[in-house]
DNA sequence: GAATTTTCCGGGAACGATTGCGTAAATAAA
DNA sequence: TTTATTTACGCAATCGTTCCCGGAAAATTC
């Protein structure tokens, strides 16, 4: 009955207070043992260290936290992790934030904004310590960020940021790097070049398409609004990368090369470009900003703006990190810009 | 003196105690209105459901757990999100988790061994409730793992199992998924078919491989041990992928086919034959497990064998939660077996 | 009207750790 | 020897909840 009693037994870690009854001790002098305190002798420092080795003694975290009022977790909202830009993100996230101790906890929006919100209630009940966050393409109401961001919770954007809310943030430098993939289609002779671009809510949308635009001004040409096509949820419904580039190929005279502004749409583009049997880039060219990986093996050779993804993850994650652990609230935050880099079949 | 002290202060969340101390309460009394106990009146109730809601008052979720004992958490290790196989698994196991109010906590092993360790110790210390994985190739001692089952961590596994370990597993059909493939091969006329294999260690490499043999025995051919180059690390390092396509096409005569068995040496397989100029599949086919979504989209439309990522995470989490929240230890576990998709470009 | 049962609520321990404070014994200083 | 100072430890509060008890007041029964 014992025997069975024992099996049906949920396991138990062990704790301080076992090792301070076993060695018939205190829990403070146990626990001021393992930390090492002074007012502690070294006859008795030993003896808990060795117990609490042999016994694989490991604080329970969630005891800690509740102590400390601290989770050592970070949030953080991304459109979706199976795309190679966010889980570089991620993967630069997760080599500063584990390397201190933290939990990351990854979320996504996939373009969504009410999941957003919901994400962002749920994250928040989890009490975080902080959260990185690069908004959805569909977020167009910032109440519910806003008043994390004024109740305390530290936030730190990472790559689609929002102006309203000061604080630190990472981004690059969008307004160069559409501008150079533009001027890169317009050196190669296009000139009819058309831009699908992520939502117009988003600011990085709005500076890509800004030096787009600047690019064909440098070459006198006129911006035309209808070779614009906007996607609310930055492709993620494919019907609307569908449609944006049905119309720009109704168009007469037809485009002869297409700017996408974020990598889903540049896949998205080939996919409907593939779909129309339309050749690329010989009917019409395609570049835009990507990070996959697989860019090179795609049928055709494009050219693309890429992001020093992993980069933006530490830095911002290190922001935060300071964010959190710093004792006086920090007034002054930095909006660090790293630079993009196109890479075409030649230079990959 | 005083705003400035508020200024500095941080964020605190109400507690019970602070909605219990405004309403003249009990916290026994707030706690219990709270969860609508039956032995709080009405009146009472509504009070403090009232002032509650007010406050957006919201339970500390690490006074729960630490009550509890139950962190609400499950960790996850997959060798990496930024690939479309383990990143639609992880979609599976979010979209069952957060329904049932439980955190992901993911962790990558990117397929080394001592790094699987450090995660698994790290995600054990944070005191999750239960485990999904999916070992990396690089797995060779199953200790740890085998001592955290013991001491009574739910675990499921997921695609690549253990053997030695006795808990549910959810994978696919490994065996037909490869003789499929490897089918298909012969019946397009290829003879000559070479395989890129994972790490001999995994039990999916076993299976597939059993498949690929199968295969062509099926059409007479003998299986050539020449022919099957293992990658420790799954093709994570580029190089051991290199070696092994540049093995085989310096044999004589050179293989006439490909079969990859898994989604990293399927592109791996793909850019080292681009590299080497040679053209898929008129000099050397290609055929291999792949979830990427881009396979339409690459220069050689080839066919892959297609998981079920997304509901294979959604069944290991289900079984998983059953696990964490049986009352008994569960002692019949099941395997289930999923089945595979050959997707070819025509079919897709 | 007395006895019994409900109804409703508060006190306080517990979860697992840390830490300020108090204090006995040991040591040092006077 | 007496007093002051360390040294080395224990007690108890604390973090935010839940929940077992116990008990007063109200409602019910006899």
């Amino acid at each position: 009955m014992k025997a069975l009693a024992v099996k049906e037994m949920k396991y138990k870690a062990t704790t301080i207070k076992d090792i301070a009854k076993a060695l018939n001790l205190s829990t403070s002098t146990v626990s001021r043992a393992l930390r090492d305190s002074h007012e502690i002798s070294a006859a008795t420092k030993q003896v808990v260290l060795e117990y609490a080795a042999r016994l694989n003694f490991q604080p329970n975290p969630i005891a800690l936290s509740l102590k400390e009022r601290k989770s050592h977790s970070i949030g953080i909202i991304v459109a979706e992790i199976a795309n190679s830009f966010f889980s570089q993100i991620i993967n630069g996230i997760e080599s500063v934030a584990n390397e201190q101790g933290y939990t990351v906890i990854i979320s996504q929006s996939h373009e969504n904004f009410e999941k957003e919100v919901r994400t962002l209630q749920y994250l928040a009940s989890r009490s975080i310590d902080g959260l990185l966050i690069s908004v959805s393409s569909a977020t167009n109401d910032l109440q519910q960020l806003k008043s994390l961001h004024q109740s305390g919770l530290p936030i730190v954007f990472v790559d689609r940021s929002v102006e309203e809310i000061n604080t630190h943030k990472v981004v690059v430098d969008n307004y160069q790097g559409a501008y150079n993939a533009t001027i890169h289609l317009l050196e190669q002779g296009y000139r009819r070049i058309a831009c699908v671009a992520n939502s117009e809510h988003l600011n990085i949308t709005r500076e890509r398409v800004g030096g787009y635009m600047a690019a064909l001004q440098e070459y006198q040409l006129k911006p035309d609004p209808g070779m614009i096509k906007y996607c609310f949820h930055g492709g993620m419904l494919l019907n609307e990368v569908e449609t944006a580039v049905s119309e720009l190929i109704k168009l007469k005279p037809k485009p002869d090369a297409i700017f996408a502004t974020s990598d889903k749409l540049t896949t998205g583009c080939m996919r409907m470009l593939k779909r129309h049997k339309i050749a690329v880039p010989k009917t019409i060219a395609l570049t835009g900003f990507s990070n996959s990986e697989l860019i090179e093996l795609l049928h055709a050779p494009i050219t693309v703006v890429q992001q020093p993804a992993f980069e933006m993850g530490q830095v911002a994650t290190e922001l935060l990190l300071q964010l959190i652990e710093s004792k006086r609230p920090v007034k002054d935050f930095k909006t660090i810009k790293l630079q993009t880099r196109l890479v075409s079949p030649e230079n990959r």
